[in-house]
DNA sequence: ATCAATAAATGAATCTCGTTCATAATCTGC
DNA sequence: GCAGATTATGAACGAGATTCATTTATTGAT
């Protein structure tokens, strides 16, 4: 029956609509001033029709947050098929998320504030089990990576479980884009570049956890030369 | 003029008021059920009276998350002044943050929202500019901590300023407190003590830095001695 | 003690925005 | 072309932030 999957179709396509433009207002007015009104008005819907896609603002907001975390799965994806060592993968993670920091600039304020109690717990059932479902893959993805290197002696886990482990890097990225969406405290330490230092003490953690081969944070150019390995081979766009 | 000093006084206990009935408030009904209104009432003042203390709820926001950090500047004070060696220094930070955490459990899902450039941009520029300055000594002291050690040896720079190398320590204890208050995550990953997991990672951290002395994170024990030393030595009540 | 001038407190009124739901429009199968 | 079901609509409602005209309290001089 073509006519019901066309209707699926352009209800699914409608949704995407509702959250690109959703996400074009917060880019502009930020993340406070989306209204529910407003962001109906852009798309040339009544209210109402946008409360059929979505329970609440809140859970718009946990759709947004989700439909996100999809590409950066894909950037994910990219680097765990790469050929290359276990350590350079590992390192290829925040790398990724640099360059879909440069793609969803708004994403890590919009996830700090969406996975919030009140935020979470204002939206549906469905919509939690939705964006939960959606986070699981890259958990299990960077949990694949640290397992792949306890196996073939890259690393030793020393007692901890592969995500025990890989909590250690996922703070220091996860505390970096929040610190970039804190304003007025980086420029008060005078910090220009962030990511770059955040991927100097990712490097530091990886050593510090015996995680081989070694590698020189301190040496700038060997860092550039891995950033650009990187983006020749796998995030050649 | 001692009426003049009663006044001012008396306006800086109503403000103590509002601020610590806000805490309760946040704490009983969540952040974003603060309302300004239920607020007044609970201090039995009119709601008029409680913006000629704080320009909006945003400012009221920042404030109270000012006022948390000078008791968080206390407990880092205290390390600080502790006679013990620059490693056990940078490592006794995030174990008063636990102490911090458990005193003010609400504290960080607070900072992590008022910061957000919407919060933070609805403040009053006095207000701002009070939460930057409260927030400065503790940079300071974190700076003091890291130049202190590399002075006596314990720690090379490696070409990264003091701030810059605190920052990995940092996102560390950032990333842990906003993975905390992120709903459901944690226990996705069946992580139970997160914080027990900060300190490991801190320690794995310091020793990638080549902190002196190495600590070896597997050993339990002497990671639960180090933690009982500084509540006794530290935060003894 | 009294009074005018000033400062502070008040809370009803306003405004914005999320959410609902009775009604209108559209679609479906016959 | 039509009855019944489905979907879209936007006016109406309610909650809560903010304002400001009015009331109340304080001060200093006589």
């Amino acid at each position: 029956m073509s006519t019901r999957e066309r209707k699926q179709r352009e209800v699914a396509e409608r949704e995407q609509l509702f959250l690109d433009s959703a996400r074009e207002l917060i880019r502009e007015d930020g993340l406070l001033n989306l209204a529910m009104a407003r962001l109906a008005k852009r798309c040339d819907y009544a209210v109402g029709t946008l409360y059929q896609h979505f329970a609440s603002k809140e859970d718009l907001l946990i759709a947004l947050a989700t439909v996100n975390e999809k590409f950066r799965l894909e950037l994910f994806q990219r680097i765990e098929n790469w050929d290359a060592p276990s350590r350079d993968r590992m390192f290829g993670l925040p790398v990724a998320d640099m360059i879909f920091v440069s793609k969803y600039p708004e994403h890590f304020r919009l996830a700090q504030f969406a996975y919030t109690e009140v935020v979470w717990g204002a939206a549906s059932e469905a919509r939690r089990k939705q964006a939960l479902e959606g986070s699981r893959p890259i958990g299990e993805l960077v949990g694949r990576i640290v397992t792949d290197a306890a196996e073939c002696g890259d690393l030793d886990l020393k007692g901890l479980n592969p995500n025990e482990l890989a909590l250690g890097p996922w703070t220091v990225t996860l505390g970096t884009h929040n610190l970039v969406h804190t304003e007025g405290v980086l420029e008060q330490y005078d910090m220009r570049e962030p990511y770059r230092l955040m991927l100097r003490h990712v490097q530091n953690m990886l050593n510090g956890l015996d995680w081989q081969p070694y590698f020189d944070p301190s040496d700038d150019d060997a860092l550039d030369k891995k950033i650009q390995q990187l983006c020749d081979e796998v995030f050649h766009d």
